[in-house]
DNA sequence: ATGAAAGCGCTAACAA
DNA sequence: TTGTTAGCGCTTTCAT
């Protein structure tokens, strides 16, 4: 009868389950969130309880006392410059999806929840601010597309949670997870020389971002250890368009050039096209590398030989220090770089 | 004094409004809600109080007694076939990213946000369900990736909101947004014979996703109705690889043929690679047109002629049909059904 | 049109 | 080890 009456209005509390089990609210409280100093005996008849109430816990109750909400931000924050175009672009490089891969599978084990935001405005930018700074989400994992993005300085200033994909621009006191730049373009360097490539070239990412400078200069460091100390550059923005104009310019003044290294495989594919209409047979006359080792280093004809960057691996590392700061926010910043691999397909 | 002992407490709240402003804290709610009957002078008074504190609403709170919380599931569900691959290739996807962008920039306009989830297995899709269940988000938004997704039975059954991403295999009384497939596969046909092409193939996606069908029936109708009543086919599986193969054996069975239409742009690319190993010329010797308008239309080369699907537009209508029945619980299942169009660009 | 007050479901002192 | 109790910040009757 209490039960029916219950049964009709809503969704079973811990007030019910304390009822059935006949304890206090705050031992079935204990039971659920795994708290020491509970009665085995009476822990077995709380899960009893739990189980014949089909209780779960409500959530926006325990948030509102413990300012925890067990939601972080994913954040793809852009400069600003084409907000319209910005979202259907952004998403749809399958960079941002990795990523995505990785922080949902990671988080889950955790019981933590991302929540997908856009901060291409200066609006957008303020609304996620205050999202997480309201204590909508414990924190924020940011993704950003170009160098100058002002979204970490605003976390910084507001002292809310956030951990960066990539080393920011200008040095900020903020944890980030990246790549050895460096040691990948050094790889692609000697397996390069390594096929016996004499003319080798580069196209280049957009060179205020860190990563490009740091590919560019990887590579240059290590083809002058190979006793090639000029290298040709044309400077490309990480799509394949500019991958496919970077490679003509190449083309028309090294047109005897054998090997180009590109620091996506976007451009790479690019790259590739440009080549082909030029006649130029891949990998015999001019070898190509990659990097990232994207869904397009397999999708290409043919297929990318790239410098692996285990996106996933790393978007679940961002996620882990993004939670070990809340959990601990005296612990100072903290960066994790990952170290690239070589994978040898066929384009050189 | 006062003032600063609050500024060292927390964020402010509604009570610390109401105290700025002079009047009670129902008052501030009904001005943070919108709600009529208010004194519009008093309206500017406690908007100068949230200006003034910084006020900005604590979800959960709010949440614990409306029982909604502002979130919906964004959920990418699989037939749990290879749990492990799953996650690294749905996200990467380029149709998926399209999917997030149309649904992002609508919610955002209605302070609604979307927590981002994967139900590969049944563990995860039982996770889901009990997410939005127990009222951590007020419904989902399901994208499936396979025929047989049991998942929108699980919302059903449960009760659960939940809108789709495209017809589901067999009948159920549940919201959709579609594309007039039949429609879009006519385009291209039309198109095709148009362009006075005689001998044309076609590659269909998996024959168990009712997109497949209707697209192949559709395509089969209007050549007919060009006076072509057979039509040759080979079955894909809508990425690259499967493309490449289709296209194989549809040129060894068919060696003249002069048309392709094939289901969607990554078969369409893949079928553009397997054209040019066979010196095949696009669209001289083969006309191609593929399906979706996707980023890979404009990535390949020649870039491909497809029938658009307005993915962005058809992720928005979800959301949007997802509010209204959480609005209205008792209004009945609604799709909407989208018209698609011809893009033509160099490979037909 | 406004205010007073109850209470949403939970956690965390504090007592016992 | 367990229970009692006081809120967390908000919405929402019910009075006024």
């Amino acid at each position: 009868m209490d039960d029916a009456l219950r049964a009709a209005v809503g969704p079973p509390t811990l007030e019910d389950v304390a009822r059935v089990a006949g304890v206090s609210r705050a031992t079935v409280s204990r039971v659920v969130n795994g708290t020491r100093n509970v009665d085995p005996r009476i822990q077995d008849t709380v899960r009893q309880a739990i189980a014949t109430t089909g209780y779960a816990l409500n959530r926006a109750a325990r948030s509102l006392v413990t300012r925890r909400t067990g939601n972080i931000a994913l954040v793809v924050s852009g400069a600003g410059a084409d907000a319209e175009s910005f979202s259907a672009g952004v998403f749809t490089d399958p960079f941002f999806g990795r990523v995505a891969a990785g922080v949902v599978k990671f988080l889950r084990t955790q019981g933590v929840h991302p929540v997908l935001m856009l901060a291409e405005t200066d609006d957008a930018r303020a609304d996620v601010l205050a999202y997480v700074r309201h204590g909508n989400a414990d924190g924020a994992l940011i993704v950003s597309t170009h160098a100058e993005d002002p979204l970490p300085a605003l976390f910084i200033d507001a002292g809310a949670h956030a951990v960066l994909f990539a080393r920011p621009a200008r040095p900020l006191p903020i944890s980030y997870v990246d790549l050895a730049h460096h040691t990948g373009a050094a790889l692609a360097a000697d397996h390069l020389a390594g096929r016996g490539r004499r003319r080798i070239a580069t196209i280049t990412g957009p060179l205020d971002v860190p990563a490009s400078q740091d590919r560019l200069t990887g590579f240059r460091d290590a083809m002058s250890r190979h006793g090639y100390p000029y290298i040709p550059i044309a400077e490309g923005d990480f799509r394949q368009d500019g991958g496919e104009l970077a490679m003509e310019r190449l083309l028309a003044e090294h047109p005897h050039l054998d090997g180009v290294f590109a620091a996506n495989d976007l451009m790479a594919q690019g790259a590739l096209l440009t080549l082909h209409n030029h006649g130029r047979r891949v990998p015999d006359d001019v070898a190509v590398v990659g990097f990232d080792d994207s869904s397009a280093a397999v999708a290409s004809r043919p297929q990318l030989t790239t410098v692996r960057q285990p996106v996933e691996l790393m978007a679940a590392e961002m996620a882990r220090l993004l939670l070990a700061r809340i959990e601990n926010p005296e612990q100072p910043p903290r960066s994790t770089i990952f170290e690239p691999t070589l994978v040898v397909r066929q384009s050189a």
